[in-house]
DNA sequence: TTTAACATCCCCTATTTGTGGTATTGTTTA
DNA sequence: TAAACAATACCACAAATAGGGGATGTTAAA
């Protein structure tokens, strides 16, 4: 089975070398060269693509609004973003936009057709730079991650009143939210603090985003 | 310049057959090879590696418990792990802990040589699947990357207060605290939740948790 | 079938918090 | 140097929250 891949970039020497690297590949089909993302979804629709090679700085559409709506409308394209930044920023704009690999355009020419076939198998290369910069962020991140998850034992409605706690609703406001008296609040928030072992509303919220209770 | 690398590996053939495939590369120099990451600093430090490849699965210290000593100690030392596993909670819980690249070993014989330059350059190198795994994961926890960080121009004294309510204390614990008045505290409080735009503790510390003012 | 947990509602009291002011002092900056 | 801000402190009143009860009906588990 071939693979079916489109190009965004704004700069036509860099879509025609590429096309001309594609076509060394007998499997490889170049079905679509765009130099703008301004309609990357009827490009897209028309020339139905496995795989997408995205150039991040393009006039009108940066590629990272584009790979964002792309994945949005065809979530199992897979899109290899291509660029000569390797800021922090971008990289992880690109990344949660939903791009699933990530190379810096100096290593295209003799590792494009590998990083390609890599992708299409199900990994997701990345420059050895980028990886790196991802690995610190995560570990950057690490607490957001490991975070100790107690079970409480909260009721379902201990929940609700819990959310709407930390969405800064008053006791008065959450009884009108979930039609229930001011009395009945009050009382779920008194068995909230118990089973949470808190006293107040500030660490009621405070343990409740800690520990991702809601 | 020569790299200095050590194996922690409780496999006999495995750092044997690795010892093997580094000789063949003039510029690498086989500083340690252990089968037991117990005493894994007390080895460091006798052998100074510059690269350590890491098993996970080791009987006594797992590998994770012992990248995560090793890099507090020595962070400079660049970790690799290495195991037949990829299920997300090692990938991640090693990358929390400190390692700088993760493959498994299926890929070991052809690739590792390739890999271990790259970590020696600032790279990261990962199996694809692994890069993958990382990726979707930062996709999932892209909520928590992207914090849109407003500057409230809060004071260093009203972040302080921000801190202590955030923590659960309540105005009167915080006046002790900080030592000042209770009527400071009140004071102070007004004009944090003027310039966060909020009117209750809860609201207060829901935004600044979610956006990370503290 | 008894018990336990849950959801609902009510009362009383005390404390904490929210809102509106005013005021002094020192520092920074336009 | 005047204006703006920051940190400190106080007062008064209103509103919200916290802690102690008690009560009813339902449902699910032991």
């Amino acid at each position: 089975m071939g693979y079916r891949i489109a190009i965004f970039d704004d700069n036509k020497n860099v879509r025609e070398s590429i096309s001309l690297l594609l076509s060394t590949q007998h499997d490889f089909e170049l079905v679509g060269s765009f130099s703008n993302a301004k309609d990357c979804i009827a490009d897209v629709i028309t020339c139905n693509p496995d795989i997408i090679l995205m150039d991040i700085e393009m006039p009108d559409v940066s590629g990272i609004q584009a790979v964002e709506s792309i994945k949005k409308e065809f979530p199992s394209i897979q899109v290899l973003m291509q660029t000569v930044f390797e800021d922090d920023e971008r990289v992880f704009d690109s990344i949660c936009a939903g791009a699933s690999g990530y190379i810096l355009k100096n290593q295209l020419n003799n590792k494009l057709i590998d990083f390609i076939r890599e992708l299409h198998d199900g990994g997701s290369p990345m420059s050895p730079s980028i990886a790196r910069r991802v690995l610190n962020k995560m570990q950057l991140a690490a607490p957001d991650f490991k975070v100790e998850t107690h079970n409480y034992h909260l009721s379902a409605r201990e929940k609700e009143v819990l959310a709407c706690i930390v969405n800064g609703l008053s006791h008065k406001m959450i009884a009108e939210e979930l039609s229930i008296t001011y009395e009945t609040v009050r009382s779920h928030v008194k068995k909230i603090y118990e089973k949470l072992h808190v006293v107040s509303i500030a660490q009621a919220v405070s343990k409740a985003m800690k520990e991702k209770l809601v």
